[in-house]
DNA sequence: AATATAAAATACCAGTAGGTACGATAATGA
DNA sequence: TCATTATCGTACCTACTGGTATTTTATATT
């Protein structure tokens, strides 16, 4: 890891990896990974195609590479939320803001990378599939501790644990997917407090 | 309407448009409609790339054409269930069980063509996304018919229609990316017996 | 038989994708 | 000073994309 700053042997190198990677990311998730070619990035950022390539190797591990600045971006953000110990209630209202937050102001793009990529996985290399397959598990993982934690505390449903983190992975997918398609962020944590609340602590509306 | 039959005047067409429908219709829904080019389509086919471009136009017109080949092979059995005049819990599980059935058995891919197209929607030209627009929006509005229809019943949960049918869209399409994704269709079903029963019947697990 | 019509398919177009060979260049070590 | 090392970027490669100009062929009409 001591390799940056103690002085190379041969020509410095003047690429600036980080400004590639985030240029990426935001390139890759405002337009859709398929729609961004390592040209578009080489243009975008100034940089050439053979020092892309020295550095990511392949267009596959830049991907890879993309998927894991993601990760630190917009997945551990979530995983922060379910690890910080709060009433079950107020974990879901947390992710719920944090799904639905406005993301124009701040700059970001509407939808969730992580979910376009998971959703097109067979476009790309097996490094960037594997890094898919890895966070998708993760995440996966952190969702059936908490759930485990909530139950502890008499939180949570009588829901089969894998059965509800499945569950909750598939209403972020199916809100970052409305966001992607335009419904309004109110519109999105309305359907939200439905479909995450009422299952899991039963706090939906009366039934008919 | 009359053309096909009528002898026309010049040579006769050999071009079998359902065969290419057809054809690219289960090759996009495979692999994804960004992974299959007008070459692949016509290898598989034995079309010529000027014959398929007679017939369809374009790419664009092609995929539109697949889209609405599509409809009648997989989304319009979805409104059937919803108008066959059933008790709301049957009629979810007749969605559930339309959703998670086998699909390997039928020669199916698993997944939905249109919830693919949906996710990767600015990958296509103006024809296709206008198909798409409208049937997304005929989707939502068969579903606020049924949901108006429980309604009225006292089979429904006190939800906005407009939110409650967004909310199924939503857990359809969380099924079929599940289903893509590898989940087994058993366990498919049984998230979505908590995800659409609960909130809309009430009819899951106690609370905690 | 001659002509009009329409569809057939080969062979091509420009553009772009991912990827790389290779000579130039900027530093260090001897 | 001179070799060594490593990054630099231009110019190129092949493969394939959506799309078409052009010629040939098979029919119906005259």
């Amino acid at each position: 890891m001591s390799k940056k700053s103690a002085s190379a042997r041969g020509r410095p190198k003047t690429l600036d990896r980080d400004q590639i990677l985030q240029t990426a990311l935001m390139a890759y998730w405002e337009q859709g990974p398929a729609n961004v070619s390592i040209n578009d990035i080489c243009h975008l950022t100034g940089a050439s195609k053979p020092g892309v390539y020295r550095e990511f190797e392949s267009d596959d591990g830049l991907k890879r590479s993309v998927l894991e600045q993601y990760r630190g971006l917009a997945i551990q953000p979530v995983i922060d939320i379910l690890e910080r110990d709060q009433p079950t209630l107020e974990t879901l209202d947390a992710l719920i803001g944090f799904m639905t937050q406005e993301r124009a102001p701040l700059g970001l793009p509407s939808g969730c990378l992580f979910v376009m990529m998971r959703a097109q996985s067979h476009h790309f290399g097996p490094s960037t599939r594997e890094k898919l397959t890895m966070l998708r598990s993760d995440l996966l993982g952190h969702y059936e501790t908490w759930i485990e934690r909530s139950k502890s505390r008499g939180e949570f449903a009588d829901i089969p644990t894998e059965i509800a983190a499945l569950f909750m992975d598939a209403q972020h997918g199916g809100a970052m997917r409305m966001q992607r398609e335009g419904v309004p962020n109110t519109t999105i944590a309305r359907v939200l407090e439905i479909s995450l609340k009422t299952p899991i602590v039963g706090a939906g509306p009366a039934r008919a």
